[in-house]
RNA sequence: GGGAGCAUAGCUCAGCUGGUUCAGAGCAUCUGCCUUACAAGCAGAGGGUCAGGGGUUCGAAUCCCUUUGCUCCCACCA
């Protein structure tokens, strides 16, 4: 095959991912091998791909196309969320776009259009995935509001009611004016702002006197229901116990009453108590039966509960109100001040404490099998530092709000009585059923179904048991097969959203693990180290990268750069480096390619001595790669690859086997050849799936076996030897030297040169082909004696000299020689001393003292040998 | 406020159980090469008080204490 001299990915990547999809090579069912199953965490089903699917994705591409290597069922699960909130915020804007306003629309309605936009968009992401190689199973792509999925979401809410673990009552939620719903806790973002601390001055009931209450809402003294003040407070022990204050503008008379929580130092000591709108004055008025007045709308504008700024917005209410104040001489001062507000994670709203009816999941129970799971390491985590973090949440953990008041979910299956109380059934002929058994007299049409749904979450954290159907079915082939998963690999922000509660309904419904393994990625920055924002526009176009370098350059990026949990600095150089690498392997596959074979050529020392050699180098790597992918260091075992195949086997092995200009290579150097390559593209495929299957399906080493992605994985022989490889390293130290004499003397490379040695065991003998090509030597010699007009190097204790005819500069090697020798008489000085401390040989292990006996050893050596040859320039 | 983590070459990071190869890799920089697979390349070179201080040890980048600086998570005194 004629060959360009550049690699080009285009044709190449789409080729193949069409090869490997009509050859149906991702697709898995269970069978006697042993299974290999990652989830992937599914993206958001109306999502675009960013730089944090590319480094989780290719990552679970290497562990599931290793795995498939090894000769494992690797089954790969793809598919999306509902993502409600986001979702549903996608729909209503474009809806809006179009001038309908979702409030004019049924329930139904609505949802066809979601569903329209589900249809058009959802498939988008996925799609991108394949760009990147991703070897999912797509015949089994799963949505998370599917049909199995929400028949099995359903099972488990009736399930958890039976329980007695779900629950419905009135709290102050978290609620997001904005999309209208109810939050948990973990979708609040705090963030430090600037704002105001006020301080409002309320008039003592029939006195002149005034109490000045600090407060950063203004805006909702419409709301209080008393005052507070510190019980030990000497600056309030005066008033009567009964004593009351006018609210400012509102005028609405409340009690003071007395209570330790409110903090001395903070204000003026007097705390203004508004139970709808925060959560500690919430607690406070349960304690002393407080009045609860709520006065926001849902959309955040003032409600006309107390007939003041009714239908304002919020914020702007907070203004007028600070300026009427002011201008009624009811505010004292206006203070700068910072403190920490909760924002919603997916509308960045600020976040309304709000008191509503929702529905909860009590988590207890749920949480002692997960973290002990954890904590035992039943589950690993990698790295395990994120244990910590697990088990802190896991320990405090609280009720779940997993209602929201949207239509893109689940619908909460409950059915309302005409005559109050309520059914939870996973469908309404059931629920009517339950309902009949309390009044026979009931139809359907009298049952009213709940119209909150649920939190997307509690359909994601089914999702390892979901996507086989296994809630449904629990016994079914499947599940029982491929559950628990393998790995895991997903990012430390959603350890409480996603990965603690999916631990949590493994135990729950398969009284089992869902994955064994946690690999947590980190954040992908800039190279600035800032987070990656349509905001900033710091954020590439993972499709366009692909586009420019290739998705295995793409992959070699992410691979490069990152280690399990720490964040990834993203640079497009990255991108740039994995082209590169893309680029030599191609050219090192062009010249072995272009190579005439002829049978009737002897294979050439050099070429059996480089075989010998690479043989150890290979089986050394495959060890290490094995090792390193075991513990997950993902990066490490791609470097390795990366080095091997970039300096010992382009740099080194095919300098070394390259046979002349225009001559042909003998047989068996060729086929040794190119079963590395095979070799090597298979240690490379999970890495870089597209280039080595390109090369591969070239190569053809193995006719039965279709395509590299089935390839077995090549395994380490026994043990390297270490001999051969420590041996080799005088080789190339030898290259070097005589290389850099080259250089200082500008000799050409064409030129051939000799070398001679003083023959002693570190002289590698079994080498000697090797030197004299990749040194372009005309000769090696053995020989007795020193000579002065050569230039000389000393590699360990060997003694070597490359005639210069009358080039050399005596003064120059006798200063480089001297300096030599003081470096190595001071290193021998230091291990001396070493030795001869007493202690030292006592009690370190034998081992290391044995070394250090050795590093004498050679040092003294090389310092004789130094010597002679200083003595012999003089 | 509570907790966790990090600090090693200009940059991004390895360094696993304290001890060969302990001060490394890649990128970047500099020098020399259009050598016949690759200039998306080749051959070389420079660059670090392992954040500061103290301790344990025969021996510390590595273990302990401490100071400083940064990051993240949790909590939320209005």
């Amino acid at each position: 095959m004629q060959l360009a001299d550049k690699y080009s990915p285009e044709q190449i990547e789409q080729k193949w991912y069409d090869f490997w999809m009509k050859e149906n090579l991702f697709h898995s069912e269970p069978d006697a091998r042993e299974p290999y199953t990652i989830v992937i965490p599914p993206p958001n089903v109306t999502g675009m791909l960013h730089m944090g699917h590319m480094l989780n994705n290719t990552l679970q591409d290497v562990l599931v196309r290793r795995a498939r290597m090894q000769g494992k069922n690797a089954c790969w699960v793809p598919g999306t969320d509902h993502a409600s909130i986001a979702t549903e915020a996608k729909v209503v804007a474009k809806l809006k776009e179009e001038g309908i306003e979702k409030s004019s629309l049924t329930r139904e309605e609505f949802l066809a259009h979601a569903w329209e936009w589900k249809e058009k968009h959802g498939g988008i992401i996925l799609n991108q995935l394949t760009k990147l190689g991703a070897s999912c199973d797509w015949e089994r792509t799963c949505f998370t509001m599917d049909e199995p999925r929400t028949a099995g979401v359903l099972k488990v809410f009736v399930d958890l009611y039976r329980k007695g673990r779900i629950y419905r009552g009135v709290r102050m939620v978290n609620w997001d004016p904005s999309a209208q719903t109810a939050l948990s806790d973990e979708e609040v973002i705090y963030k430090e702002s600037n704002g105001k601390l006020y301080y409002l001055r309320y008039q003592i009931e029939g006195t002149e006197e005034y109490i000045i209450v600090a407060t950063t809402r203004p805006e909702t003294i419409l709301g209080d229901t008393a005052l507070c003040v510190n019980p030990n407070d000497e600056r309030y022990k005066h008033l009567a116990t009964d004593a009351r204050v006018i609210v400012p503008l509102v005028g609405r008379s409340i009690p003071i009453i007395r209570d330790e929580y409110v903090d001395l130092e903070f204000g003026t000591g007097a705390l203004k108590v508004t139970p709808a709108h925060d959560v500690n004055d919430y607690m406070l008025g349960e304690k002393y039966g407080l009045e609860t007045i709520d006065i926001f709308n849902d959309n955040g504008t003032i409600n006309d509960k107390v007939g003041l700024y009714v239908g304002m917005e919020r914020f702007e209410c907070r203004r007028v109100i600070e300026k009427d104040l002011t201008d009624a001489g009811l505010m004292e001062k206006v203070e700068p001040y910072t403190n920490n507000v909760g924002y919603s994670e997916r509308t960045g709203v600020a976040i309304e404490p709000k008191l509503s009816m929702q529905w909860f999941l009590s988590m207890d129970e749920l949480a002692k099998p997960a973290t002990k799971a954890v904590l035992e390491d039943i589950i690993k985590f990698v790295p395990a530092k994120y244990k910590n973090t697990y088990r802190h949440w896991m320990e405090n953990i609280k009720d779940w709000c997993i209602s929201r008041q949207l239509w893109w979910g689940q619908r909460i299956p409950a059915y309302y009585l005409p005559k109050g109380g309520y059914v939870v059934a996973e469908t309404a002929e059931e629920a009517l059923a339950l309902a009949r058994e309390k009044d026979s007299s009931l139809q359907m049409s009298d049952l009213r179904q709940d119209e909150d749904v649920l939190d997307t979450w509690f359909s994601s954290w089914l999702w390892p048991i979901s996507v086989f159907d296994g809630l449904r079915y629990p016994n079914n082939p499947e599940i029982e097969y491929y559950y628990p998963t393998n790995d895991l690999v997903t990012g430390p922000d959603i350890i409480f959203f996603w990965l603690a509660r999916m631990i949590m309904a493994g135990y729950e419904w398969r009284g089992e693990m869902p994955f064994r393994n946690v690999y947590f990625t980190g954040i992908v920055r800039d190279k600035l180290g800032r987070k990656m924002s349509k905001q900033l526009g710091n954020s590439p176009d993972p499709l366009d990268l692909i586009a420019k370098y290739g998705a295995d350059g793409m992959r070699v990026a992410m691979l490069m750069s990152t280690s399990a949990g720490n964040d990834v600095m993203f640079d497009e150089a990255l991108c740039e480096q994995g082209r590169n690498f893309c680029n030599k392997i191609w050219n090192a596959y062009r010249l072995v390619n272009m190579w005439e074979v002829d049978n009737t050529t002897p294979q050439p020392e050099a070429a059996q001595q480089a075989i010998r050699w690479f043989d150890e180098v290979l089986n050394d790597r495959i060890e290490l790669v094995h090792h390193n992918m075991e513990q997950y260091r993902i990066s490490e075992a791609f470097t390795e690859l990366y080095r091997l195949f970039w300096d010992d086997f382009s740099g080194w092995y095919l300098e070394m086997i390259k046979p002349a200009y225009q001559s042909p290579i003998d047989a068996a150097t060729i086929a040794a050849t190119k079963h590395y390559f095979d070799t090597l593209m298979r240690l490379l495929h999970p890495f870089m799936p597209f280039v080595t299957e390109e090369i591969w399906q070239d190569l053809k080493p193995e006719a039965d076996i279709k395509s590299i992605v089935i390839a077995p994985m090549p395994v380490a022989k026994a043990k390297a030897n270490e001999e051969t490889l420590a041996r080799f390293t005088l080789v190339t130290e030898i290259v070097t030297a005589i290389r850099n004499i080259r250089r200082e003397k500008q000799l050409a490379q064409k030129e051939e040169l000799t070398l001679n040695y003083i023959a002693d065991e570190n002289y590698p003998q079994e080498f000697a082909a090797v030197i004299s090509k990749m040194a372009n030597l005309k000769a090696i010699n053995a020989v007795e004696e020193k000579d002065a007009t050569a230039a000389a190097f000393i590699v360990k204790t060997t003694q070597y000299f490359v005639p210069m005819e009358g080039k050399i500069d005596i003064e120059a090697e006798l200063k480089k020689l001297t300096a030599d020798l003081e470096y190595y008489e001071g290193f021998l000085a230091s291990v001396v001393k070493k030795l001869s401390n007493e202690r030292f040989v006592s009690s370190a292990p034998e081992k290391v003292v044995a070394n250090e006996r050795a590093k004498q050893a050679d040092a003294e050596a090389k310092i004789a040998a130094l010597k002679e040859q200083i003595a012999a320039l003089k």
